[in-house]
Parts: C-alpha cells; structure tokens; sequence
DNA sequence: TGAATGCAAGATAGCGCTATCCTAAAATCG
DNA sequence: CGATTTTAGGATAGCGCTATCTTGCATTCA
C-alpha cells in the first residue's frame, strides 16, 4: 500500500503522530516559528508564542528526538561514563545524575568502564555516536586519546568525583582546566588520618584495592600525613589491585596483623573493605579499637550499623551527581559556567571503629 | 556562511562524518545497496556485499543512529525500567542486563520507577518518544495504562523477576501471556521456609519491608508452607511498606522479639534486612540461631561474610538480565521467541544462621 | 524625509538514513 | 519457447525537525 500524498500539511500519516506542521496549521503559522516558540529560541512576539502554546498542548504536540537530533546534530542524551556498578559509591552517583538530569529532559546513557582505559575509549566512542549533548566522567581522565575524543566531539564535559592537584588555573592552552565536581582526594584521606593521629594511634596502615587513581590520592594523603607526623614507615602499606569486596577486606586485615603486628590502626580506602574488615575481627575476637582501629571510605549503606559502628569519611556522592549534571546542564544552555571546579567537601564521622 | 550545494554526492560537509553516500561512491553501487548490505536485509550479490565492506571498512564508516531512528522509526535503545537503584538486586540486574544489550548495539536508556505506578507511566512515556527497540520492564505489570501504552507502542517487551502465577498459556486475547525472565518467587518463599521447617523451627516469623508484589509473593510463599505444616498464624507476619534497609531489619528483629517471644525463626523478605537484623542481633547480644534463626533472600554481597553467615535464597539476576537482554534481541530480530516464559529457578543456600 | 538599520516571521533546503515503488534481467513454467 | 513469476538493484520520496538565508515592515538616523 502507498498513501498517495494527499495533503502536504496533513502528514501525520497512519502513525497518529502530531507533528510540528500540526501544531503550526491549528496556530496559524509557519512551523519554523512553532519550533522556536517551543523552543524559547530567538525572539517570537507574545501572542504567537500564547497561540503555538496552546495549540500544542491542545493537540498534545510532543517533539520527536530522533528528528531533532539529526537537524541539530545533538541530541538530548546525556552520557555518563562511571568505573563499575558493584561499588555502592558509583551507584549513587549514577542515581543522583539520572535523577537531576532526567528533570530536565535529558536521557542519560549509562557506560560501564571496569576501571579499563580501552573500554571507556570504545564506551565514549560508542557513545559519542549518539550526539550526546553532554559528558559525566568519573575521574580526571588522561589517555591522551579519550581527551582528543572529548575535544574532537565538542561536547560539554564534567568530571566527577576528583579535583585537580593544582587548584589554580593552570591555563593549559585549550579552554583551560576540565570542568570538575568533586573533592579532594588526598585532603580527605590526610583528613582521616589526622583523626586516627589525634586519636593516639602510632602505626597507621593504609589498605587499599583496585587502585585506582582516586585510591592512589587517598594514598598520597595518608603518607603526608603520618611523614609530618614523623611515622611514615612504606612497610605500613598494603596493596592490593583486586576488586574491592568484603572478602578483601577481611584477608587484608588478617595479612596485617599477620606481618605487621604492631600496627594499631587501619585505614582502608573503601568502606566495604573496612567492614569486611570489621566482621573478620568479630569472626576472629580481635577487638576493635581496643585492639586495633579501623577507618573506611565513603560512608556506604550499613557502616554505622556494623558493630563497632564504622569510622569513615563521608562523601558528598549524591550531592556530586546532582550538582555535576546542573553545571552540566547550564554548560549545554549557555556554554560556559563558573567556576570550573566545585568543591564538594567531606567529612570525617568519628564512630565506634576508633 | 553558506556552502553553496556543491557535489550533491559529497556531502560531507564540514562536519567530516562519512555517510552513506561515501561509501555508495567508494563501492560504485548506490546508497540504498550499501543500507541494505550493511544492516543484510534482502538479498544483495556477494561480490556487492564485500565490495560495500571493503569501502565501509577502509573509510571508517559508521552508521548514524539518529537518522537512522528518524527513517526507520526505530531506535537502537533498549529501556529497561526498574523500582530502586538502592537495592542491590536490582543494580546487578541492570549491570548484567546493560553489558549484554551493549554487545549487541543497543544503548540502554533507564528509568527508576520507585516503586511509583504514575512515575513507572510516565518514564514509560518518555523512554517510548525514543522509538525504542524493545522493552524490560522489572515485574508483572498490570496497571492498565502502562499496559495500553505498551500494546499501543508495538514494542517488543519483556518482563524481569517475577513468572505469572498459572504456568500453563492462559491465552488472554491479544498475544497470549506476556514474555518474562524469572523465576517463581512464592515456590522460592515456599521453599525457604520447608528449609526453616525441616531443621526443626516452629514458630517461622515473616518480616517484610517495601511489599512490592514479589515480597507478597514471598509472603504467600511462605503462608502456604506454614499452614501445611499447620503452623501458620497471621500473628507471625510483620509487614512495613518502608523501603528495606540494614536498619530497618534491626528494627523488625527487636519488634518480632518483643511482641512475639515464642518466635525461634524469622525469614526476612530480602537480604538487607537480614543483615540487619543478624548486626542488631550481635549487638544486643542474642545469639544467632540458637536464640532465633535468620534466612534472608537474594544472597546479596556480605550475606557470606556476616556473623554468623546468612541463610538465604541464591537467586539469578544477573542471568535474568543477561536472558532476558538475549531474549529481547531475538523478538526484537525475528518478532518472536519461544518460549515466552523462561524460569531460571532459584537455590536455598543454607549457612549459619539457621 | 529618504536611506540605513534592526527585527521578527517565513521560505527553503537539507540532516543521513530507510520504506516504497519501479524496472530490467534472470528464473520458472505450461 | 513465449508468458509469467521471481529477483536484485536503483530512483524517488520522505521521516520531523532545525540552520540558514530572505523578506517585509517598523525604527532610527543624517
């Protein structure tokens, strides 16, 4: 069967679709000025905006996004590219982003990277086909050619979680510094660490897996802080790049007092760790802290109902995911924002694990 | 700036993206001959299919998906629409789900209903403007406008987790039964408790939070277990429509404790709570199981870990969402799929707590 | 007051692909 | 072996929207 094409402007055909032609027909007037009506785009005098309003809404007009994205090569997907979904902390993240995206109309593209840089290339490649209007990234990201994809792309990006070492501008040539949403990293975990030194503790250790960059900084903060404090000793770290788990955190717990006995506290990199840690010393009668402090990351699900309650830092993940897709947003509307970065905090909660 | 129409063949523009037409050229066939050798639709010479390749290959092509969704009506989305991203079951649904429909070519586009009927119609509603390709959708939906907006949308759809209840085709008019991935989650109820029973508990408590419709199968599950032991009392049921969490579960076990002191079993309708109450448990000093047994559900990460370790009902999900992605891909490729239900059963795992 | 300027609406022309129809050649048949 | 059917390739015409240029009219200035 062909429809013979009966009327130019009554091209709804068998789909039942209302389109932008339909609107302008029963508003009278061209469907160019439909569209920037709707659209808030250029200036449209009052009463026609009123009529394309109305019209619309009578006929529940609503745009098509496939032939919007292909006239104005973008489209209103959001691609957020996050390490894994087994970490609780990225979750939330991804939830808060969808969330504050999803409000303002945007569909958000989910890439799961496995902490592998080949991936989020091929991720961001697959991605980027979509002509996505905006870019989450977890991390500072530095493969030289997922950056050149970024700035090829033109696309706004905001990185999360992780700020610049160097919070000056550092004008690097091209547009300057990435736009970031997060804390800093090695603050907080001199931070907690600090804590365990006001506490008393004199042999601190630090437990971290997967090892990330973003434990890697957590890292740099522990060691300045027990090196100021005169206690810096390397034997003090245990490393390990496997996934972080419960399990992990248990053995790693064991392996420290195995060979390093005279340590009196932990400081692990990620919560689950740390309460992996927390259920081995109940399985095995270690008390804690009398016997040795425990500290985590993050402030995940069920670390104040472990037993001691956990002592960790608490970070701002939720808060990050909304503010990163509003500077997101407001960078896709208008093109720029300041500042660049924003600095979410955190916070040391003090528990019974210290 | 305007680039008069110069080569109508080499319309590259200024935006550097190879299309269809590039390749027709390179190939020396027409562009509908490269769309149909490249997507294998009806039949095209071989000596033409590889000469297509060749010059797709050499130039990098890459199709368009917005163009291609606004001609084809179809996009290469999948939405998959799920209640909560807090409850872990439901996030390695959609990590499974995601990975699989991504190594087929589909971007998965999510929607988090929470647990909320009208939000669960209107994500529906925005993700089905996409023009997606196929559907998941978490449970057995029947509110009626979430329904006719499925039927109506002519979307393939399948439904996760859960099986209707009458196994047999009930032939329902239009298509017969819906597709579901899942498993029976009253048998799964059903047969924890037979666990409870058969290790001698008499008094098999139920705690439920959130009351989904799965809890309630659960629920069910487990009343028809123990009223063929002849030991069902409503009295036994503690039911909170409160989102489950660790802390809720502490609660529920003091509550149950104080209000039904002959209890010596509790089946907690999802792991957290479990945990939860077997932390509170160890904080208040009543010991587990002699004092009262605990089973959980979902086997969710640290129920291994916990003191003593949970019993619990192992089930699939990240194979629900890796069948059901697969599933979907075949209705979505060959517009159907045989058999409509696929029970991925479901496994007691018993450990210390019971 | 006439020319230069601004401004809002419309006409036009695609975005890059696929659905549909058409045609010429090959395959099948009575 | 001519008539019918099948087949494979191409021409054509959009999908529903927006970018861009053009035009008509009200403002402003020398």
């Amino acid at each position: 069967m062909h429809t013979p094409p009966t009327n130019k402007r009554a091209n709804n055909r068998a789909t039942g679709r209302v389109t932008l032609s339909d609107v302008a027909r029963v508003a009278g007037v061209s469907p160019i000025t439909v569209s920037r009506a709707l659209r808030g785009e250029r200036a449209v005098a009052a009463d026609l905006v009123s009529r394309v309003m109305q019209a619309s809404n009578r006929l529940g007009y609503v745009p098509d996004p496939a032939a919007r994205a292909l006239a104005s090569q973008r489209s209103d997907h959001v691609a957020i590219l996050i390490p894994k979904l087994s970490n609780a902390l990225f979750v939330d993240l991804l939830d808060a982003a969808q969330q504050a995206l999803r409000a303002e109309g945007f569909q958000t593209l989910i890439g799961i990277t496995h902490y592998d840089s080949a991936q989020e290339e091929l991720l961001l490649r697959e991605q980027l086909l979509q002509r996505p209007a905006g870019l989450l990234i977890t991390g500072l990201n530095y493969s030289p050619s997922t950056r050149a994809l970024i700035q090829a792309a033109q696309v706004p990006c905001v990185h999360l979680m992780d700020l610049p070492e160097s919070l000056e501008c550092d004008g690097e040539g091209e547009g300057g510094s990435p736009y970031c949403v997060g804390f800093k990293q090695s603050d907080a975990g001199a931070a907690i660490t600090a804590h365990l030194l006001a506490k008393g503790y004199k042999s601190i250790a630090f437990a971290g897996a997967q090892l990330d960059p973003r434990v890697m900084q957590r890292l740099a903060g522990w060691r300045q802080a027990l090196t100021q404090a005169k206690l810096y000793d390397p034997a003090l770290e245990c490393l390990n790049p496997a996934p972080s788990s419960l399990a992990l955190g248990g053995h790693m717990l064991e392996q420290i007092l195995q060979h390093q006995p005279l340590v009196d506290a932990i400081f692990f990199c990620n919560d689950d760790l740390a309460q992996g840690a927390l259920l081995a010393a109940l399985r095995l009668g270690i008390r804690v802290p009398q016997r040795i402090a425990i500290a985590g990351f993050n402030d995940l699900t069920g670390s104040d109902q472990m037993l001691p309650s956990l002592t960790t830092v608490r970070t701002p993940r939720a808060q990050i995911g909304v503010q990163a897709a509003k500077l997101l947003i407001s960078l896709i509307k208008t093109g720029q924002h300041q500042p660049r970065l924003v600095d979410l905090g955190f916070e040391v909660i003090e528990r019974g694990s210290s």
